[in-house]
RNA sequence: GUGGAUGUAGCUCAGCUGGCAGAGCACCAGGUUGUGGCCCUGGGGGUCGCGGGUUCAAGUCCCGUCAUUCACCCCA
């Protein structure tokens, strides 16, 4: 059997490889406006960051990490997300003590062993910002305002913006205990993976599918009431900021980040007509991440969005991605009596991409309608014909392929001719 | 990890109750020995996902397996 590429991962192929790179520059731009600052991590990690961080009860860490050990021994992680990467070289580059706060844009590969589905790959890309040092409500709103002009630039009209607040470690455990309050009693109720939750992660019973711990939840109490002062005011404060700038939201208090770092702030962008994997954007406030690393109570907020995603969205959209460019001149060169013709032909395109035009010949020398077949399907803009009549005189035929015109211009004058041709067709 | 659907040419797919592997598009050449698109003619290209079984004979039936896909779960 024929290799292919391992399950869960693709390869990425002209023309989709150009609307890649379209939308990484959508994200460069926006970015750029929003003045965050580009960060590369590696794409392995130890893997006791991965597991302090996004949490040993998590689903990331306790079934999808591609872990290994390496010649040595060390226990390494492929990364399956980017925040606690950032966070460890925000740390490790002493920029804890620098100008706060500090802001983060990434791109890059990120790999869970999951099953693949539309929209949900072992290896995906990922577009991520972080803004360290910075425990404002602004800073929260900023990201996820980021994200939402990212969506609106690529023609994503119509996503939706969930919110939630999950507290922090102490109201949050004041919640939990009231939680398993409420759900000891109607323990027997809950599904096999909630019973087992009810004891590590209460919280995500909240958000358990299931019909049975639906119903047992229906009146449990709710986290953004259990919020203490500090929160309670963070939630408040960002909500108005949202709400002053026009921002629609909807709350949805069973909305809980599958990472043990978030704080307060939870949030998702989702884009319904994707489907089952309709979440474009997942991000929140994680106060306790850098301190958990070591490092001073510097608080963070920051989001991942799925490459991925965005281009399967961006397909049903408002504005699909033209993909391929057109090439500004092909030079057919004629078979001759010599080899002159295929050296005049080779100068004169190295003349003309010297020149900035994106130039094209046929390396094989086919026929003169092969060749003319060739521009035209590569949507040449200009022909430039060269053949032993032509070198006899000097001249280079110019053919314009939209308009199906033919002149002779002189050799020394062709490439002159050529870009004011290429100026006059975007016109 | 659970359940359903689907794997035949580069792409989209046809192949009925087992009987010589097909079409359209794409590609190459010719029709026009120096002119693209349209048209006509011809051509190249396949271990029918893989492995096993039943049978005189398997793309077709059975079992397994891998992959894709949809939903669950989870998430980006």
């Amino acid at each position: 059997m024929q290799l292919k590429a391992p399950r869960g991962t693709s390869d990425t192929l002209p023309p989709d490889t150009a609307k890649w790179a379209y939308v990484e520059g959508v994200m460069r731009e926006v970015s750029r406006r929003f003045n965050y600052e580009e960060i590369r991590t590696p794409t392995f990690e130890h893997l006791e960051l991965f597991a302090r961080t996004v949490g040993e009860t998590t689903d990331i860490v306790e079934k999808e990490m591609y872990s290994f050990k390496d010649k040595t021994g060390r226990d390494l992680a492929l990364r399956p997300e980017g925040t606690a990467p950032v966070a460890r070289a925000f740390l490790e580059h002493g920029m804890a003590s620098g100008a706060l706060p500090k802001k983060f844009f990434y791109m890059g590969p990120m790999f869970r062993y999951e099953k693949p589905q539309a929209g949900r790959y072992r290896e995906h890309r990922q577009f991520g910002v972080e803004v360290l040092g910075s425990p404002s409500p602004y800073s929260d709103v900023e990201v996820i305002v980021l994200a939402m002009d990212l969506a609106d630039e690529l023609g994503l009209t119509g996503t939706e913006l969930y919110l939630n607040s999950i507290g922090c470690p102490s109201c949050r455990a004041d919640y939990k205990a009231k939680l398993i309050a409420y759900l000891q009693p109607k323990k027997e109720g809950l599904c096999e993976d909630c019973k087992s939750r009810l004891e590590r992660n209460p919280l995500r019973v909240l958000d358990c599918k299931q019909e049975s711990c639906r119903c047992a939840i229906v009146g449990a109490p709710s986290m953004l009431d259990g919020l203490c002062t500090d929160c309670r005011i963070h939630w408040d404060e960002m909500r108005r900021i949202l709400t002053s700038l026009g921002i629609e939201f909807q709350v949805d208090n069973a909305l809980v980040r599958g990472l043990d770092y978030y704080t307060r702030t939870v949030f998702e962008l989702k884009w319904p007509p994707l489907g089952a994997q309709n979440t474009l954007v997942g991000g929140g406030r994680y106060d306790g991440l850098i301190a958990e690393l070591g490092g001073p109570a510097i608080p963070g907020v920051g989001f991942g969005m799925g490459i991925e995603r965005i281009l399967l969205a961006t397909e049903k959209g408002s504005k699909p991605i033209l993909a391929g460019g057109a090439v500004d001149v092909f030079v057919v060169g004629l078979k001759g009596a010599d080899d002159r013709v295929s050296q005049d032909t080779f100068g004169l395109v190295r003349k003309i991409r010297k020149s900035g035009l994106v130039c094209e010949f046929d390396p094989l020398q086919r026929s003169m309608k092969a060749q003319m077949k060739q521009a035209d399907r590569m949507n040449a803009k200009f022909v430039a014909i060269i053949g032993d009549d032509e070198i006899a005189q000097g001249v280079v035929a110019v053919r314009s392929m939209a308009e199906s015109w033919q002149k002779t211009v002189a050799a020394s004058d062709v490439v002159r001719v050529l870009r004011e041709g290429v100026l006059n067709c975007g016109k």
